[in-house]
DNA sequence: CAAATAGTGTCTCTTAGACAGTATTAT
DNA sequence: ATAATACTGTCTAAGAGACACTATTTG
């Protein structure tokens, strides 16, 4: 089956291709970077895991496609998706010519069962585990493409506060670059940490309160400021 | 006209449309940013100046369908070409729903006349210009896009050195940064320049020798190192 | 000669990172 | 009390920018 077709225009010959986007949505779950995972329930390679994603709809936007994909296929809703890269090499999809562009997305950890484990059969995964399988189609491209975005993001943009339900605090942010960036506990010196997110302007807030979470002294809760980039940056 | 079709996969009805790619070619000539242009020969808008590109063909890559687009209607054989971003909104093109995937390339001055000044209409605009007029679909978008790019990747990429050709001076490159980054003559203090460039490591080798252009001592020749990101950056 | 450009030296200020030390909690 | 986490203080080294100064050309 092949979807190419043919449109006249003056003498011209026009093919064109089935258009889908494609999801990586990520989180922190269990101290791990872990990424939404959907099973296949049709040809090609039913049964394996793929990232979530469709076809886009007759005047529908890319965007709107992407939130309508994830909603339908694993229950999440995402603030903002981020288009990484288009893929569209003619071999990509043995159905025939589809062009995918990819959007990353990023969720704070949500209760167990909240997304993905009704009749959708959507699950998180670690990253590094999903890595290692045998993806369809060029998903396992699109997996390293989005988060290695994400992690160059962490430097410049707000973004690690996205995978934090707020308010927060200065040390579950440092989990996060720890964790997203794959170093070890402390390996990120707690104190110029601190330091370093208060000084980039407008990062985040602080609330005036206080939350106690396990041992240790309680720590200050903070909310995601205005800033869009954060200057200065938190080199990797 | 609409190019709107269905394919039939099991129960779905699968829509398609037109891929288009289109590319933003950036060069420094006469001191002033510049991006090449080509007048509209067909419907919609024939006689407007846009950006470069087409219809991606049959079993063609969207980075060959790029470089094809740009031998045809400008001339330009370009050697790196970065993906910028995909615009799909369902209205963008009236002639049917079209996707179409931008791309940016940067080439060093050209001698006068070498490209797009045959048959094929193309032309080399400054940036300023062409952000002031109307283009057709959403290509002032596209042009801010891919010049937002280009100036961001200065900072941390060798992207500078595509302006030059090889061997270049550290003050042309100096001269790159100031034009790109729209700042006047000397806003970037060559002294500190210097030592920034050299500073980062593989950046540009010296060829050993010297070359005299104008008044002023001579100035060491350089070429492109091997270095694909800039540490540390120049920054802006 | 003056003007222009290339390149070095040096000073100051800021930032990054290492690390010691204090504060406050759970157990 | 001990371990764990939050936060502050302080030192050092490196980088950014300002600017004086030297070197070498054109006109």
């Amino acid at each position: 089956m092949n979807p190419y077709g043919v449109v006249v225009t003056k003498k011209k010959f026009v093919p064109f291709a089935f258009i889908a986007v494609d999801i990586v949505v990520l989180t922190i779950r269990d101290r791990q970077l872990q990424v939404i995972a959907v099973r296949r329930g049709e040809e090609p390679d039913v049964g394996k895991l793929a990232l979530p994603g469709g076809f886009v709809k007759k005047d529908e936007d890319l965007e709107a496609a992407a939130r309508r994909e994830l909603v339908e296929e694993t229950n999440l809703e995402v603030e903002f998706l981020e288009q990484v890269k288009t893929y569209g090499a003619p071999d990509r999809d043995p159905r025939g010519r589809t062009i995918s562009v990819l959007y990353v997305a990023v969720v704070p950890d949500l209760p167990e069962g909240e997304a993905g484990t009704d009749a959708t059969e959507a699950l998180w995964v670690p990253v590094v585990e999903l890595e290692k399988m045998s993806l369809p189609f060029d998903h396992s491209i699109m997996l390293a493409d989005a988060v290695e975005r994400a992690r160059a993001k962490l430097e410049y943009s707000p973004l690690a506060a996205s995978f934090c339900r707020e308010p927060f605090t200065i040390g579950q942010l440092r989990r996060v670059y720890e964790i997203v960036w794959g170093k070890q506990k402390y390996d990120i010196d707690p104190a110029n940490f601190q330091r370093k997110v208060l000084s980039a302007k407008d990062f985040v807030v602080a609330t005036g309160e206080v939350v106690s979470d396990g041992p240790g002294r309680p720590a200050r809760e903070y909310r995601l400021g205005t800033a869009s980039i954060l200057n200065p940056p938190v080199t990797r």
